[in-house]
DNA sequence: GCTTTACTCTTCCATTATGGGAAGGTTTAA
DNA sequence: TTAAACCTTCCCATAATGGAAGAGTAAAGC
């Protein structure tokens, strides 16, 4: 019963990560560069595999590429402390929460010039006024 | 007392888009080309400065550049009824619902991870544990 | 064993919007 | 006249993902 091998399509239907998208973070070294067969198929340990479910739990998240190297790096290291972890999750929340502020003054604003705009036949509209700086 | 015409720089200045972005903005086609010196260097218009202000406007509040193409097509048509414009307007209001909407489950699931996380020196940490799936 | 089908391989191209920089020509002001 | 501040085009880079082409491989059916 040794660990069951998978080739990339395997990984990735257990992994939910595209095979597309396995082979690029192999190739940004996001992840080691799993074994080859003899004729050269990419071959995935259970192991691999669950990196590659981390990734895409991290990606779901919205963690850049960048943090999730961060990421991976703490969970694979025993001595890491939970703070530093916890930081850069606050990090991404904070991220998280500027893009969300950004979008709805956004929101907000289009909402306003669209309730102004009657939005029937006529041309005159205050959405395009509003865009025109008037 | 003709128009004035500025090279790209007062053009980029006046009108908040970077001389870099307007000659992208010529080149895709959002834009016209506008007139050159005999020595090459594109001049601006006032009417060509304010399309690109209102460029610079639509993209502050998120529209995309194929959406700004269709904007700009109605705000120089004089014959568009308000409610073309409304019904693209109300299109990005619901994009950008949706993207923050997702962002704020993504948060709200970082939050609770994080509330767990006791970030000191020890190494077992929730946040490491979720994206692990366990 | 042979054929077909489903994988996989690499390499290149495209997306969205923006910026950086190089190499070289032009304008302007001192 | 020369130096600074412009401008030009062209190429490259970002972040994450997908698609397609052209060629090799594996597995299943018959």
């Amino acid at each position: 019963m040794s660990a069951p091998l998978r080739n990339i399509g395997g990984a990735a239907q257990a992994s939910g990560v595209s095979a597309k998208m396995i082979r690029h973070y192999e190739e940004i070294g996001l992840v080691h560069k799993p074994a080859r067969t003899e004729s050269g198929y990419r071959t995935y340990s259970d192991a691999e595999v669950h990196t590659l479910g981390f990734i895409k739990q991290a990606r779901n998240l919205g963690f850049s590429i960048k943090q999730i190297g961060a990421l991976l790096g703490l969970w694979q290291d025993q001595a890491r402390s939970s703070s530093q972890v916890k930081a850069l999750a606050l990090e991404h929340i904070a991220e998280l929460d500027e893009k969300i502020r950004e979008m709805q003054v956004m929101k907000a604003t289009l909402e306003r010039l669209a309730q102004c705009c009657h939005g029937d036949a006529r041309p005159d509209c205050p959405i395009l006024d509003g865009l025109a700086g008037k």
